[in-house]
Formats: structure tokens, C-alpha cells, sequence
RNA sequence: UGGGCCGUCGCCAAGCGGUAAGGCACCAGGUUUUGAUCCUGGCAUUCGUUGGUUCGAUUCCAGCCGGCCCAGCCA
């Protein structure tokens, strides 16, 4: 492995402490560690948890972690999820050992389910999947046996051999493990382990027409692999007995850990490959990658950087506890990665047109800004200055409160890097609607300073507009508008309508790239910013990845 | 009324019988040519609850209360 994502050493948690006492008492003697995704969609936040989890426990203890697919319904899976979650993982920073299907081991699985037939572990059900359901009981009755429970081994196996040669449609047999109808564990009232599909795999094509389910492919998978921790989620904890017994009746060389800790949830998005797929399906989003999900590749397009994301699931931990976890951790992590290392620039999205009365109509000037305020590794910029310029419609008010330290009638602010000016005009239109500001600035202040040391409090960005490069920008809100959307009977109900807004007239200064190129900016003052995928140098886009913490906005609104 | 699991600050989370870490959020100051960043200080006499064991319990035991998961030929 070669992990170029850091995480805390000291950082400890209950499947840790598992892991050490296994090394400790010798019977580990290598970590061996699985991320196994169905290929059925796109990676999400919660899987990045996952990641984490599993990729950092095996370089932490000096062990490894596959990534393993886990494709055993050929109706779900295609080569398209295999790729993007591939791309995923590796963006992350994680780099695994190897890289199989489930569906490799087919054939082993094969035997082994002739293996468990011939023990009497395994039997063929030919009842109909209804009659299967009524068999089973419920969470309070027990289940009952079915008329073909206790076929003779030789039949069960003949039924088998012919269900794998393709002699039955679809849903005429089943092979199920023979464990206990009365179990309180419904898991264990006789799982099917293998059914018949005739789909053709995305890994397999049609080599096959039955399929082993997960229950019976997992930890047979996992034992084949020599994993020592099978890390899952809390929904698995019920499947845990079956996961042993399988093994226990199976017996290969090696009999895997299972441990399972809590899945993430975040407020206000959904982790949920399932309904994410419908917001891909219904529309609701562009795609898979729209910069407001929260699978990876839209967060990378977006802007979250993968170290952010490796902090975040650092920050959160891993428990058994169901837990919420609130937007401004995830927030934090981002805007405390983006501060380090995003270059400043400056850029207006609402721009106000501010005439300079007293500076020459045709001269131009070029003043010198830092691309970091703490990090002067990332040196300077040269800025173009001019009579006319573009300033933010918030960073003006006509009739400003006390607090307000920004622009208004009489009184004086710097540009950021360039002057100080005074507002001496404000022009309106027939409407009364605000078209530009008349200022003066004060020569004597080039750089932002003056002599005569005097308070200037606020000071504000700006572009010059005979320099401005014009360009799209998408402003960003929450997707939904509730913490909890998952819970919601329909999406329509709770999706935020305005979780996306465009502005079409935003003003850059010169020196930002601006296609596709990866490159994170900080817009002073406005929050962080990426080229969006489709930027062009004819119609350059950018994505804003989130704002920067905004105190005078809790201030405004409090008054 | 079946089985499994969970309950420590608003949200996460350490703690493993010796007297409540840390992060996020929040509040109050300081620095600042981003109302950003950064820095300082504040923020659980209490660990769902009630009993029990113990010199001593968030840690052990029991009852109760609250929450989550399971009845796919999905994973």
C-alpha cells in the first residue's frame, strides 16, 4: 500500500481495539481487511466512512485491503459502477491489494454448495417464492417446513446440477440452507442460498443462469481472501450467525471476523444508493456527479478535496451508536483543508458598477495581491486597476446601520490591494433601482495603506471592469430541506427548489484558470471556488464548493 | 408478545472500578488590508432511569424507560 492520505495514529475506536487484542493473542497474524461495494451505483459519503474504516485499518496494522465486488444479481451490476467506483476509491487516495468479483469465485462457490448438499446442510426448494414467504413465519410465529425439506440428498443434488444447466426458468427452484424454522433469528429459518436467473453478468456473461446470494457468497468470498476483519454495517448484525454457520458447515482453511459498526448518516442528504438512483432516474439531479449529491464523484465536482473528506470521516468516528451527523462537521473539515491550500483571488458575483471621478479616465494600473494571507510560498499576483470597476450589490447600502462596515453615502473603505474611496453618489434608475456609485479615492493610499495611518474598517474586493472576465457561477444550497430526507415518503416534498442558483454575469479578475482544470480558489470573501467540468475559455463556469464562515450574516440577521 | 443492537454536553466521541479527553456548534475577548484564517478563555458536580454490589460505579449486576434493525429468490 501507499496511502498518501494521513490520518490520525492516535485516533481509536471499539474494531481497533478488536483488531489489536486479535494480533496481541497471535491469532492474526496479518490484517487482511475488504471493501466490498455492489457495483449497482455510485460510491457515496457513507461508503467513504467505509473506506476509511477499512483502507486505514490495514495500513495502519501493516496489513492489506481488496476491493472486491460484490456482483451476485446480474440485474443490478454493470461495468459503468465498476469503473466509477474504482475511480472513486483511488481519488480517495487508497490503494488496494487486489481487486476481484465475487463472481470469480463462482465455480468454488459452486462446489461448495454441492459440498453442503451432499452433508445434508442444503436442500431444493421448489415452492414458489409466496409460498416461501408464508413458510417462514413471522417475526413472532415460527416457520414451518415446506413439502421439500427433506428430499434425499441424491435428488437435491440432481435438481442442482440441473438448475445449473439451465433446465428451469426462473424461480422454479431454489437451493436453500437447511438451519432451523423456529430460529427468533428469521435469518436462519432456511436462507436462500442460490437461486435461477437467466441475465446475463456483466463479469460472467451467461455462463451462469444461478446465483449465489449474498448471504452464502459473502463470507465464503471473504474466507477465500484469508480477511481476517470483515467490517460491515449494523444491518448485518442479524446475518452474523448465518455468516458462521455457512463457514462453520463449509469449513474452508480460513474462518473470517465479522464486526459491524453504525452507517453514516449526514444531515439534510440521503446514503442510500437506492434512492439516490431514483433522483438520477427522475431528474431530480444532472446526473450521478451533480455537484449537490453526496456520492463522490459529485463531491468532487463540487470541490471537496479527498483529504477533506478523509478528515471528515476521521472527525466522526466509529461506533454502534445510530447517529446524526451534523452538515458543519463535514463543512469544517472542507473549509479547514480549502483555507491552506486554496490561492486567493478575487471575483464579484452580483456586480455594481463604481465609477473613480477623480482617477484618470484612461489610465490603467497594476497592483500587487497575495495569493495567501499566511503562506507566501504561494507568492503574488499583479492585479489590473482602472477608473472603472465592479464591486458586490452587498458590499453597498444606501442607508447602512452602525454595524454595517462595508460602503455607503460618505463614507470611506478600501479596496482590497488598491485604495481607499469615498462613496459620494449613488445613481438610480427611472425605478429607483441602484445603477452605480460615483466614489473618489485617495492616491495617497495605493497598496491599502496611508501615512497618516488613519481607521479604514472595512475593506471590500473588486474587479476592474475593462479587465473583468465575465463567467457563470453556480451558487449552491442543500439539496433537501430537511435533516432527515430519507424518511420522506416522496421526494418531491422535501427537495429544496432553489438548491441551485446561476448567475450568469459574474466578473473575475484575469489571473484565475478557469477549464476544468481542478484547481481550488478562494474568491475573497466569497467562499471557495472549482471550474466546473464544462467550463470553457469562451463560457468559463465555476462551482462554488461552499462559502466561507460568515459572521456579519448572523449579525444582519439577528438585527 | 420473537430475535439482534444501542443510550456520556445541541451534534459526534474518548472513557475498560478510583472520582467526565477531544472535535464540531455556540458564547466572550485579542490579532487581521478577507466581518475569513489564527489565538485566548468559557461551555456535562454529571454519564437514559431506578435499585443492587463495592471504601468507591459512566465503568460490574438487575429491573424499567427510550431508540434502531430483521419476515427479498437485494446487498
Amino acid at each position: 500500500m501507499s496511502d498518501s492520505v494521513s490520518v490520525g495514529a492516535d485516533t481509536t475506536n471499539f474494531i481497533r481495539d478488536a483488531i489489536s487484542a486479535d494480533i496481541a493473542s497471535g491469532k492474526t497474524q496479518k490484517l487482511i481487511t475488504r471493501f466490498p461495494p455492489e457495483p449497482n451505483g455510485y460510491l457515496h459519503i457513507g461508503h467513504a466512512k467505509s473506506i476509511c474504516l477499512n483502507f486505514g485499518v490495514a495500513r495502519d496494522f501493516n496489513g492489506y485491503c481488496n476491493l472486491r465486488f460484490d456482483d451476485t444479481n446480474p440485474e443490478k451490476e454493470n461495468v459503468e459502477y465498476v469503473n466509477a467506483i474504482r475511480e472513486d476509491v483511488e481519488w480517495l487516495g487508497f490503494s488496494w491489494h487486489s481487486n476481484p468479483f465475487a463472481s470469480d469465485y463462482f465455480d468454488q462457490l459452486y462446489t461448495y454448495a454441492l459440498q453442503l448438499i451432499d452433508q445434508g446442510d442444503a436442500y431444493v426448494d421448489s415452492q414458489s417464492a409466496d409460498e416461501i414467504r408464508q413458510n417462514r413465519g413471522t417475526l413472532t410465529e415460527p416457520g414451518v417446513a415446506g413439502p421439500y425439506r427433506d428430499r434425499p440428498v441424491e435428488e437435491n443434488r440432481r435438481l442442482f446440477e440441473e438448475m445449473k444447466a439451465g433446465k428451469y426458468d426462473d424461480g422454479e427452484h431454489v437451493l436453500r440452507a437447511k438451519i432451523d424454522l423456529n430460529s427468533g433469528n428469521i435469518n436462519l429459518r432456511d436462507p436462500v442460498i442460490y437461486r435461477i436467473r437467466h441475465a446475463t453478468h456483466h463479469n460472467t456473461g451467461d455462463t451462469w443462469c444461478i446465483y449465489p446470494l449474498y448471504d452464502f457468497t459473502h463470507g465464503l468470498s471473504d474466507a477465500i481472501e484469508g480477511v481476517t476483519h470483515s467490517l460491515c454495517t449494523l444491518e448485518f448484525e442479524d446475518h452474523r450467525p448465518l455468516y458462521d454457520w455457512i463457514l462453520e458447515k463449509v469449513n474452508p482453511p480460513f474462518h473470517p471476523r465479522q464486526i459491524e459498526f453504525s452507517r453514516l448518516q449526514l444531515e439534510y442528504s440521503m446514503t442510500s444508493k437506492r434512492k439516490l438512483n431514483q433522483l438520477v432516474e427522475n431528474g431530480q439531479v444532472e446526473g450521478w456527479d451533480d455537484p449537490r449529491m453526496p456520492t463522490l464523484s459529485g463531491m468532487r465536482r463540487r470541490g471537496f478535496t479527498p483529504e477533506s473528506i478523509v478528515a471528515f470521516c476521521n472527525m466522526i468516528g466509529i461506533t454502534k451508536k445510530d447517529s446524526m451527523i451534523e452538515m458543519g462537521v463535514l463543512e469544517n473539515a472542507l473549509r479547514d483543508d480549502l483555507n491552506t491550500r486554496a490561492e486567493r483571488r478575487m471575483a464579484v458575483i452580483r456586480p455594481l458598477k463604481l465609477v473613480i471621478e477623480n482617477y484618470p479616465d484612461d489610465q490603467e494600473e497594476w497592483v500587487t495581491g497575495k495569493n495567501h494571507p499566511q503562506n507566501p510560498d504561494y507568492g503574488t499576483r499583479e492585479i489590473p486597476f482602472s477608473k472603472v470597476i465592479y464591486i458586490e450589490r452587498d458590499d453597498f447600502m444606501e442607508e447602512a446601520p452602525r454595524k454595517f462596515f462595508r460602503l455607503s453615502p460618505g463614507r470611506e473603505v478600501r479596496l482590497r490591494f488598491a485604495y481607499y474611496i469615498t462613496c459620494k453618489e449613488v445613481i438610480k434608475d427611472n425605478e429607483g433601482n441602484i445603477e452605480s456609485l460615483v466614489c473618489t479615492y485617495d492616491p495617497e493610499s495605493r497598496g491599502g495603506n496611508t501615512a497618516d495611518g488613519r481607521k479604514v474598517k472595512g475593506t471590500i474586493h473588486w474587479v476592474s471592469a475593462a479587465h473583468a472576465v465575465k463567467a457563470t457561477i453556480n451558487l449552491y444550497d442543500r439539496l433537501f430541506t430537511v435533516t432527515n430526507p430519507g424518511a420522506a415518503t416522496d421526494f418531491d416534498s422535501v427537495i429544496n427548489p432553489e438548491s441551485n442558483s446561476v448567475i450568469d454575469d459574474a466578473m473575475l479578475e484575469p489571473a484565475i484558470e478557469h477549464c476544468g482544470n481542478s484547481i481550488a480558489y478562494q474568491f475573497e470573501r466569497l467562499g471557495y471556488f472549482i471550474s466546473d467540468t464544462g467550463s470553457t475559455e469562451e463560457r468559463p463556469v465555476f462551482n462554488r464548493t461552499m462559502s466561507l464562515r460568515d459572521t456579519w450574516a448572523k449579525i444582519d440577521q439577528s438585527r
